[in-house]
DNA sequence: TATCGTCATGTTGTCAGACAACTTAGTGCT
DNA sequence: AGCACTAAGTTGTCTGACAACATGACGATA
């Protein structure tokens, strides 16, 4: 079941140059590289508890063969599962499952879920995250702080004003204000979550945005939270950056019921 | 400067032996393979900004080379940049630093900083997530998930009467509310930051925490996030939560405190 | 019998070389 | 200038080899 060859399964030159002959389809589309996918697979079958919890898993060359791939493809891919810290390996002995305690990497992927439930999941999080944030700020920013979240301020304005891209602004404010909270980790991972965004993110800056006044309301916002910030009421920051997510989150909420009544009347 | 030998650098086998008889310490400590080392050299160098964003690293072949080590090693440190969003490779041209839109991975590593500190803003991190995570789970609980709460929940008091460790059922307990949020996002990264401390947390429930009363006062803590999560009393479930975790906050202020005192009398 | 070395075997860690697939820059032709 | 073509350089993958280490079997010794 799990022993596919990953060669056979993509598209290779030499088959594709058979095939040619035969007038079938070349092989277009290489998603990803033989490593790439013997990653996911092994992912895929940790996640699925294949091996329990300190259980050994096969050899690098069971592995390499059972996938059609050299031992140098496994092994890298191993290599990115133990940077991930879900297998341990121990020279001579062999690689294991390790528990979850030792998780060393968040990743908001997910093979099976919902694209738009996954993404009103992050930003879920990302509500709770920046508005904790912005509450730190309000208790410990300096002055330098409030002249870098100022200044992306402004540059979203000039944005606003000339109807230009300011998705960059908009990112830079909010990742100044979670640098603002003092606390290094906070600041990495509200970074990390405003990259899992980036492209969804500019639809609240293109055409339609504006159209629709989104960019503009939510300047509001960020004025008025930058103002909460500077006066150091913490709980007002707050409250202000929850509802400002919280928009977001209903326009996705939105699009989620507009299609499923569509659905409906098909 | 970089370009040190990381085989000279570690105690090789023939090193040691010749050590040996010189009556040198013998080579305990392998601190880390060869990958593991080359990944940390060269994520120092990338967060350094050694290489602009897009530009190209060196050849795969001249890092081998500088660091004294095959071309094995070197593809195997870049894969886990890549999984982790740092770099791109293109077959053919090269490897190319990423912008930070790109980045894959959450970690909460840090090279530089103090270890205690980074505790701290980890915990505080902690502290906002799952505060909103006990807001969700007010809101949103099922019964299952009440259940799944109330189990953990008295694990912990056997835990507590047996004077014996609890700190998995902590462990379940919180991540039992990051469940009941249903959003699975927040579950796995509550079970994340939960997974950075392991270790750390066990001061709670050994002796010393037995002592103090530390793990009896988080229990009526315990029992009282539950009890607002099961009357759907979110902004309680927040608070309580929120004052929870700064009883942990406020400890590890306290013994900084100590510290820094004993080192002005030293 | 129980314990302790020793050894054979298997596995991971690392190295070296080779070729395929691909990119890039240059070269020469039109 | 623009184009096809070539050549060199780079990453992706494969293969084979050896070192370092773990593990169990075997036999010697007390």
């Amino acid at each position: 079941m799990l022993s596919d060859n990953l060669v056979l399964e993509r598209g290779v030159a030499k088959a594709a140059a058979a095939l040619a002959e035969t007038g079938a389809l070349p092989a277009l589309d290489r998603p990803h590289s033989l490593v790439d996918e013997a990653y996911r697979r092994l992912l895929l079958q940790l996640d699925m508890n294949l091996w329990k919890v300190g259980e050994k898993l096969p050899t690098e060359k069971a592995l390499g063969e059972s996938l059609g791939v050299s031992r140098a493809v496994i092994r890298e891919a191993l290599a990115r599962l133990r940077a991930d810290g879900r297998i341990e390996t121990r020279q001579g002995a062999g690689a294991f499952v390790s528990d979850r305690t030792k998780i060393a990497a968040f990743r908001t992927e997910n093979h099976d879920n919902d694209p738009i439930q996954q993404e009103r999941e992050i930003l879920e999080l990302r509500q709770i995250v920046e508005a904790g944030a912005a509450g730190l700020a309000a208790e410990r920013r300096t002055k330098d702080d409030l002249k870098a979240i100022r200044d992306a301020l402004e540059s979203m304005l000039a944005a606003l004003e000339s109807r230009s891209d300011g998705s960059l602004a908009d990112d830079a404010f909010h990742n100044a204000i979670a640098r603002a909270s003092h606390n290094t980790q906070i600041a990495k991972f509200v970074e990390f979550l405003g990259a899992q965004f980036s492209d969804s993110r500019k639809a609240t800056w293109d055409d339609i945005g504006y159209g629709v006044g989104i960019a503009s309301v939510g300047q509001s916002d960020h004025a008025a939270i930058y103002k909460a910030i500077e006066a150091g009421d913490a709980a007002k920051a707050k409250r202000i950056s929850h509802s400002h997510v919280q928009r977001a989150l209903d326009r996705i909420d939105q699009q989620t019921a507009e299609r499923t009544t569509k659905d409906k009347h098909r």
